[in-house]
DNA sequence: CTTTGCTGGTTGCCATGGCAACTAAATCTC
DNA sequence: GAGATTTAGTTGCCATGGCAACCAGCAAAG
């Protein structure tokens, strides 16, 4: 009755296989990191500090970087301490800052996750996606990515 | 050096925005739910039943259409029932069964959540992609969806 | 019919994540 | 330069979700 209110059957089509991917794709890349020993969250920390000068940031930065709360990085980086994967300093210039810091250990872990991850996008992504889709996939994500920060 | 390892620039670039949309898109639609007081998997629960036939399934039926794990369906539920959602009744061909039933009150809540997620969905999604893109989108996502389930 | 195996669900354990409250340090104001 | 405000992080509480172990019916063999 009203086009308002409903999804249309081709809209309903797309949304549901929109949903899909958003699972199933985050599961299958969840499940090849997980042969390194990192989850997802895991990875964007190590990849973030691995191609940061000196493999340190700020919590702060770190945090803003990968669109994380502060408290959500505050406790994964705990836990990553605890796993030996990187360590936390006082900042210099704050008093109330703390750097992350990768390890050595961090630095060789990451260094076998990256091929393995890069593989992974290529195999359950770009593999699948020809160069002009590409393209429009770009402009669709801008706009998307565009109004969600708006809200 | 090895384009087989890493990712190019513009790859990169797509990739990012891609990873992007995941989070934010995600976070807006649960934002817009929560203003019914819904969850996004309340509302998946919540939809699924209400377009079946008496608004009830088998909780087996009904993890599998919103592709759960059967455990994560029985907490969800659990949790539902205690906000006077849904009911749990034994399946009348099986011992073992369980048949989630929506209750009135759930029916109301539907009623009011499903126009305005549907008007958060094309807000957010469908107005800002055009017809031939939708095309596009279409294709892409089948053949992703395609390779996941493959793993 | 019993034994064996499969199915449908529930529960425990553990890792995550969001949000708000709280502490401490740095800034801003007058 | 003391008090008000903002910023950086940590912690507590609570809701989720994955995975494996476990229990109870059902079904397949013999």
């Amino acid at each position: 009755m009203d086009p308002q209110v409903t999804l249309g059957e081709r809209e309903r089509r797309t949304w549901a296989a929109f949903v899909t991917m958003r699972r199933d794709l985050e599961g299958a890349l969840a499940r090849d990191l997980a042969r390194d020993g990192l989850s997802v969250s895991d990875f964007e920390v190590l990849a973030r500090l691995d191609q940061a000068p000196g493999g340190e940031m700020r919590a702060r930065d770190l945090a803003a970087a990968i669109g994380w709360d502060k408290a959500r990085l505050s406790k994964h980086v705990t836990r990553m301490v605890a796993r030996g994967l990187v360590e936390r300093r006082e900042a210099a210039e704050d008093g109330r800052g703390q750097v992350v810091v990768l390890t050595t250990g961090a630095r060789q872990v990451t260094a076998a996750a990256v091929p393995n991850h890069v593989a992974a996008v290529r195999r359950h992504f770009f593999d699948l996606i020809e160069p002009d889709e590409l393209d429009v996939l770009d402009r669709v994500l801008t706009r998307i990515n565009a109004r969600a920060v708006e809200g």
